[in-house]
DNA sequence: AGCACGCCGACT
DNA sequence: GTCGGCGTGCTC
């Protein structure tokens, strides 16, 4: 149990800012319990804080100053305070850092909100007209229910002045009601699906993991259209009779709206939701309601992990291969790991959900560390499509162009039969450039080493890595030759010019997530494709990601090879889930579908393997080449980044931390670098990377810790360690 | 993170 | 002589 402290007791208080260490203040009039929100004085500031523990009495107690109060909020649990100091353990991140992860909830500072509602009143107006009859007929057919005044005067047709003469007379009654609500229960039981026997002993699996009130991970593997979805949220379910939280979550906002409308197909009402999309005034009714225990289930993205949960039985992770789990900014973390770091703390169950796990995931199963259930195809083998190489090397093709004769054949005969054909390329790592025809000049932005990248439809060059945007200049900057800029690379757009020209009575629909100002959009767009729509679907990798396309039979890859490239060891696990996803696009429903890659290397092993449809051999040779290479998951590595205006500064620090390795050699790592980072310049900062390889099982954090403190950062050096770096070249 | 303190260059 | 550059250190 949490110790409480009396007035003047002397605290520890943990605040959001960079302090290195908890500051001792005095408990305030009324006292306060450990892990309590309070709001400290630091110098001139009031300061977000949370009572860490005792204080530590090493400050002259006379200039010790008080905690001004106690927030209204439940305080942080001991588990979540735990989880936070693993966590920056492991990360290699300062507390107050990780506080501030834990403290998103907007208004946490104020008071409850509250709304403003109307009730019947017990007087009789003074003159009844009909609006007045009408207000109070709504009113009274409500029961004791009550609206929000702009409610309140849509339902009766009548205009909010109406309403306020009213309550001066006391014939309806005005209340502050708090305007942070719970959620409606969730009913594990209200519309349980029937599940195919591989399902159903996959969900028992859950349940059963779920009831044990044990920590636990379960690798979940199942190719689309295996009914993943529908057996992780059995063990929502059972989580939920339990009595405890749930919470899913998910790689892309795009795809939570799809998700909360299966949930309410599911519980017969939506959980709460949490991600950058959500309204403040909605998050700080999540957060809220998470930690009094009124929102059952939380979808979300990776941020949610930080939510204060009373009592969270059961993360899922859907898609737990995908990259975007690992945030590389700020604070560097990867949320599938971090899952399991807090279902260990507060026992409960973790559920990686994927068609295509992350080697990391496969290795942990493949060593025993978690459980594994593998699901089948709902429909027998036409779901996972045929897969077929193009072999470029024997096509004929322009340059400048992209689309294959053999390929566009094939694109021409589905569209013939009333199908669709989907156009995919993996930009990933291959931006088009905007080059002058005329000198070859590449056109840059001003702040970064990314190229500029033409928006056809705003008529703008954007610049991918820090958002810099500029018109399209009608002359090359360098030679000043005019209309010689052109895109080369095949960037979506440039797809899309090419499709229309070689399948100009077809109706082209391009997925691109910069196309679209919201999530929302999107959605629609995707939802009118996929009922027919279009005939040809240009994408990216959003339509790598979950979404159903009843229609489409043939993919069509325009790039296979790019992800192949380059010394990054994940390159070729992450071509391979790329591609078994998109394959997975195809034919989904009753028609069987077929994927086309477009390959210069079509004897690849990842190629091969991605074609023969052999997951295990490709795992299993993947696994190898890491395991003599000590890389990961069968070694470790971290990556320091630093950063400078100055790129000899940069240059010199990370030349001095090389040679000064020390730490690192007695635990027996090698230190490679300084190189510069894989992107070079990000918002006029240059960037360097050092990378640090160790074998597994090595306690590498401290000696990190103890290696980075040798250096004083002066000036705009900036330094920051990536624990388990997503790529490494 | 802010903010104050403090020690060296070009100014009314 | 002073105003102000931003390096260093402190915040209970």
């Amino acid at each position: 149990m949490d110790a409480f402290y009396d007035e003047g007791q002397l605290v520890a208080v943990l605040t959001t800012q960079p302090l290195g260490r908890p500051l001792d203040y005095k408990a305030p009039a009324g006292g306060c319990w450990e892990g309590a929100y309070v709001e400290v004085p630091l110098g001139p500031r009031k300061v977000l804080g949370v009572v860490w523990g005792p204080g530590q009495g090493d400050f002259d107690y006379n200039k010790v100053r008080p905690v001004i109060r106690v927030l209204d909020a439940a305080p942080m649990r001991e588990e979540l305070r735990e989880f936070l100091v693993r966590a920056a353990d492991y990360t290699l991140t300062p507390m107050p850092a990780m506080l501030r992860l834990a403290t998103r909830a907007p208004g946490l500072g104020e008071a409850p909100s509250t709304r403003r509602i109307y009730r019947i009143g017990d007087d009789e107006p003074e003159r009844m007209t009909d609006a007045r009859r009408r207000v109070l007929e709504v009113l009274r057919d409500l029961g004791g229910l009550s609206l929000t005044q702009k409610e309140l005067a849509e339902a009766a047709g009548v205009t909010p002045s109406v309403i306020k003469g009213l309550a001066k007379q006391g014939a309806v009654r005005e209340e502050d009601a708090p305007r942070d609500t719970a959620f409606p229960r969730l009913d594990p039981d209200y519309d349980g699906k029937a599940l195919a026997p591989d399902q159903q002993t996959a969900a028992d699996a859950l349940r059963a993991g779920v009831v044990s009130g044990r920590y636990g991970t379960t690798l979940l593997k199942g190719v689309t259209g295996s009914g993943k979805t529908e057996v992780y949220l059995e063990a929502v379910a059972e989580c939920l009779a339990q009595g405890r939280q749930g919470l899913v979550l998910l790689p892309e906002i795009a795809l939570t709206s799809e998700f909360l409308t299966r949930v309410e197909a599911r519980f017969g009402a939506k959980p709460a939701e949490w991600h950058s999309g959500v309204t403040s005034t909605e998050r700080r009714r999540v957060w809220r309601q998470i930690s009094e225990g009124g929102a059952q289930l939380v979808v979300g993205a990776r941020s949610a992990l930080f939510l204060p949960y009373r009592d969270l039985g059961l993360i899922v992770v859907d898609e737990e291969h995908d990259t975007s789990y690992k945030q590389e900014e700020g604070v560097f973390y990867n949320a599938r790991d971090m899952a399991v770091l807090r279902a260990s703390i507060t026992k409960a169950r973790v559920v990686l959900a994927s068609a295509t796990p992350s080697l990391e995931s496969w290795a942990n199963a493949d060593a025993g560390k978690y459980e594994r259930l593998d699901l089948v195809s709902r429909f027998g083998a036409s779901v996972m499509p045929e897969m077929r190489a193009i072999d470029m090397r024997g096509q004929e093709l322009p340059s400048n162009r992209w689309v294959s004769p053999a390929l566009a054949a094939h694109v021409r005969a589905r569209i013939e039969k009333g199908e669709q054909a989907m156009l995919f390329i993996n930009r990933r790592g291959y931006a088009p450039v905007t080059i002058c025809r005329a000198c070859g000049h590449q056109v840059a932005c001003p702040h970064c080493d990314a190229r500029m990248v033409e928006h056809r439809f705003l008529g703008r060059l954007v610049c991918h890595q820090c958002g810099e945007t500029q018109p399209k200049p009608e002359a090359c900057p360098e030679c000043h030759a005019e209309d010689k800029l052109a895109a080369v690379g095949p960037g979506v757009e440039r797809l899309a010019e090419e499709a229309a020209e070689l399948f100009p009575e077809a109706r082209l629909a391009v997925l691109s997530s910069d196309l679209f100002g919201s999530a929302r959009a999107l959605k629609d767009e995707i939802a009118k494709i996929a009922t027919g729509g279009a005939d040809i679907i240009i994408g990216t990798q959003l339509v790598a990601k979950g979404h159903n396309f009843p229609k489409l039979t043939l993919v069509g890859v325009i790039d296979s090879d790019l992800g192949l490239q380059g010394s990054d060891l994940r390159a070729a696990e992450r071509t391979f889930q790329l591609m078994r996803q998109v394959a997975g696009r195809a034919g989904r429903a009753e028609r069987p579908g077929v994927a086309l890659m477009q390959t210069y290397q079509p004897e690849h092993p990842v190629i091969r393997a991605i074609l023969s449809g052999d997951e295990e051999a490709f795992w299993k040779a993947e696994a190898d080449e890491r395991r003599v290479a000590g890389m990961p998951p069968y070694g470790r590595l971290a990556g320091i980044i630093l950063s400078s205006t100055e790129s000899q500064e940069v240059f010199d620090l990370g030349n001095a931390m090389a040679r000064q390795d020390g730490p690192l050699r007695r635990i027996g790592a090698q230190v490679y670098g300084p190189a510069p980072a894989p992107i070079a310049r990000v918002r006029g900062r240059h960037r360097v990377r050092l990378l640090v390889k160790a074998a597994k099982g090595t306690v590498l954090q401290p000696a990190l810790a103890e290696w980075a403190a040798q250096f004083r950062l002066k000036g705009e050096l900036r330094m920051a360690i990536d624990i388990d770096p997503q790529s490494f070249f």
